[in-house]
RNA sequence: GGGCCCGUAGCUCAGCGGUUAGAGCAGGGGACUCAUAAUCCCUUGGUCGGGGGUUCGAUCCCCUCCGGGCCUACCA
């Protein structure tokens, strides 16, 4: 009996692009649903984006522009992204949608219900400014203790010591720069040590966690009382307003996880599939705190499994379950959790191009490989994930394009006018071999072993490659008396190609497509790989992977450190991350040191003519400090000479040929060294830290920017 | 400061209380020419981070030290 399985992977902030980061989790949890697909099984997988909170309602306002048209742009820009990964999701939501708010307020009710809301006032510094509560990452000031300046709000890094945001002397507000005052404003707790009892129970018991997972748990959380969950936010917060406590809204931890039902719900309309037949509305303690079934039983009400990366552990395994069981719904039936993404070795580093975003990683290579990389580096447990670029480059090759498609490409020419036998020849037990492997790599990957599955499936491949050279049909084809075997061979070393393009399949699902074309008959399920395949035409073979080079990489990588030139500036520590899957946090410098101007109308905005142009040549001006004049091309002959303030942040060789935003109706300025006739944008404080802007791939000279 | 994880061949990793510790890649030698300079065969290479202990026997279990990573910080 199929099993009917809801999967969802974490909702990506909208305060940034997908990255390699983000994407370990999204393709892991993509091939695990490809996988169950293919094994007949029910399966969904939902996602959505991450819209609410402060960091949002900060960027749209440092961007100026509406929270809604920010997140629009976001996650147009997500599912772009994931798409070209294959990443494909059966329902992609929103949190700011009117099926979470529902839901949010249906649990939240559940929550009040149960007695588990308490209020209590909570003090934070408050900038009049800029009209909110402050972070305590938001505020800087003069450490009480040691009297080191510029420290942040809640701890020292000099002396190391913590304390409270009010406590800073001489405080300041990054976002507006101004003296913030104390405020006090209610805010609404959940009593989370009421349901101690079952969350001790539901995370040690069963298979809901990784073994490492629950222990973390039982160890450092569910030791001692849990502390009460403060998930609401005075205003303004851009998020839901709670409907019993106008004025508040609901932390975006509290409405984040919901979104995973939401989503549902957007899924079950679309497809007219029942809300509650995949998220049922039950479980007790007891039902859910057991091992869902004996080894004789498979289960038979849906399953929710959840995939998360490691920063978000308690989360989905304390807050999330207690908001479920509190409200009555069906408790997950697996957290999987995974770790970080390093790249050679270390964090993902902007200045050394190593953060690289899935959009920049497309201009350059191929996402198979990407995938077929993540796949044979996941392993069940939490540790970190390395990339190791020239290993990335070398298992592609070597796995991918030599090993697996090279059996379809050396073969299938011999074949192509007379197709596959229409028996399957004796391959000396091959096949039958491969076949009963099937059941060891799906069980790989149903634990989310993936390095164990390609490991496997590797190893098949590594069989048939001895079979075709030992039977050389490249010698039988000399003689015509051998016609015959020669079709026989290849049938054999065919059907081990498409056998491993099968077991490769939720890895790598165009490579599946292909395989499918080569012989006109589709692979669909996991029991292709049980039966040969004889009498079918074999097509015109065609290229299936093109191989990765070094050079490639090293491209993407450059342009990765380019992106992050233009963006970081140097020097400025970054913010830690917010509490969200890999998201990101900027610091709140910048904006700081130049507070935003006053608004200005469209018809304002209009009068500055933007375009974009290309730097024609570049050179010094040696009796000039900080300049450097610039001839920049608008398209055709169109051609302006402009004096730039960015000696000290680049070399006039580097520029030749790069693409620039300039100001094009600017009235021209004479300076002391000629006519400056517009202006080339850039950011940053000045000196050595200008940052050019560049506008992405596909931008013309001429170009206005609107 | 607390906690967790990791340290096995040049690289990435498997393994496991018990014959002589494995794989892929890289390196070396040879073969082949069907294939995306792919493939096949042979081969070099490890005091399983160091030191103690438990055991008939330890890479595996325990302690400790060193090194690396991550999380969290008047709490875990």
């Amino acid at each position: 009996m199929p099993r009917q399985i809801l999967v969802t992977a974490a909702l990506p902030y909208a305060n940034g692009h997908i990255h390699l980061g983000h994407l370990v989790e999204y393709i892991q949890t993509d091939i695990w649903v490809r996988f169950q697909k293919l094994r007949g099984n029910r399966c969904i997988y939902l996602c959505a984006d991450d819209t609410h909170g402060t960091a949002i309602m900060i960027r749209a306002r440092q961007e100026g522009r509406s929270e809604e048209v920010l997140i629009a742009d976001m996650q147009a820009a997500h599912e772009r992204d994931f798409a070209a990964f294959d990443i494909a999701f059966d329902n992609y939501g929103s949190t700011n949608s009117p099926e979470n708010r529902q839901l949010c307020g249906e649990i939240w009710q559940s929550i009040r219900a149960a007695g588990l809301v308490r209020a209590a006032d909570v003090s934070q510094l408050y900038d009049p400014v800029a009209g909110t509560f402050l972070a305590d990452r938001f505020v800087k000031g003069t450490c009480p203790k040691c009297g080191a300046a510029d420290q942040y709000g809640d701890s020292c890094d000099k002396c190391g010591s913590t304390y409270s945001p009010a406590d800073l002397i001489n405080p300041t507000s990054t976002l507006s720069g101004t003296s913030p005052e104390v405020r006090s404003a209610a805010h609404l707790f959940i009593e989370l040590e009421k349901l101690h009892a079952f969350l001790d129970t539901w995370t040690q018991s069963g298979n809901h966690l990784q073994p490492e997972i629950a222990n973390y748990l039982k160890g450092h959380f569910l030791g001692e009382p849990l502390r009460d969950w403060d998930v609401s936010r005075p205003a303004p917060y851009f998020g839901f307003e709670i409907p019993d406590s106008p004025g508040n809204y609901w932390y975006v931890w509290f409405d984040a996880p919901i979104g995973y039902m939401a989503s549902l719900r957007q899924w079950c309309d679309k497809t007219g599939e029942k809300f509650e037949s995949w998220w049922p509305r039950e479980g007790t303690i007891n039902e859910s705190a057991q091992p869902p079934t004996s080894n004789l039983q498979p289960p038979t009400s849906p399953e929710v499994h959840h995939f998360i990366g490691k920063d978000i552990t308690y989360f989905h395994t304390l807050f999330w379950p207690g908001m479920l069981k509190t409200a009555g719904y069906q408790l997950p039936e697996k957290v999987h959790i995974h770790g970080f993404l390093t790249v050679n070795g270390e964090k993902m580093s902007k200045s050394k191009g190593t953060f690289v975003r899935a959009a920049t990683y497309l201009n350059h290579l191929d996402p198979s490989f990407l995938r077929y990389y993540y796949a044979s580096k996941l392993t069940p447990r939490v540790d970190d994930l390395d990339m190791n670029l020239e290993e990335f480059v070398a298992k592609g090759n070597a796995d991918l394009v030599g090993k697996v498609v090279n059996l379809a490409s050396r073969c299938a020419g011999f074949v192509k006018t007379t197709g596959l036998s229409a028996r399957y020849p004796d391959d000396g037990g091959l096949f039958a071999h491969a076949a009963a492997e099937g059941e060891a790599i799906a069980a790989a990957y149903e634990e989310c072993d993936y390095n164990r599955a390609m490991r496997l499936i590797m190893a098949l491949a590594d069989r048939a490659n001895p079979f075709v050279e030992e039977n050389a049909p490249w010698n039988l084809k000399k003689d015509p008396a051998q016609a015959a075997r020669l079709q026989e061979v290849c049938t054999v070393a065919l059907n081990l190609f498409r056998q491993l393009a099968v077991y490769l399949a939720p890895v790598l699902p165009r490579l599946a497509q292909q395989a499918g074309e080569l012989f006109d008959r589709p692979i669909t399920k996991w029991t292709d790989a049980s039966e040969p395949l004889v009498d079918v035409p074999v097509r015109p073979f065609q290229h299936m992977l093109k191989r990765v080079t070094p050079e490639e990489v090293q491209k993407m990588i450059e342009e990765s450190r380019e992106e992050a030139a233009a963006t970081t500036p140097a020097g400025l520590p970054l913010a830690p991350p917010v509490p969200s899957d890999t998201a990101q946090q900027d610091s709140a410098a910048a904006l700081a040191a130049e507070p935003l101007t006053s608004e200005c109308s469209i018809d304002d905005f209009a009068k500055v003519d933007l375009r974009v142009a290309r730097i024609l040549s570049a050179e010094d001006v040696p009796e000039a400090r900080k300049l450097l004049k610039l001839t920049v091309s608008l398209g055709g002959d169109v051609k302006r000479t402009v004096f730039a303030g960015i000696k000290a942040a680049y070399q006039p060789e580097q520029l030749v040929g790069r693409l620039v935003i300039i100001v094009a109706n600017l009235a021209p300025r004479q300076m002391k060294f000629g006519l400056s006739e517009g202006m080339v944008c850039a950011s940053g404080p000045g000196g050595a830290e200008v940052y050019l802007l560049s506008p992405d791939n596909g931008a013309v000279p001429g170009q206005r920017v609107h």
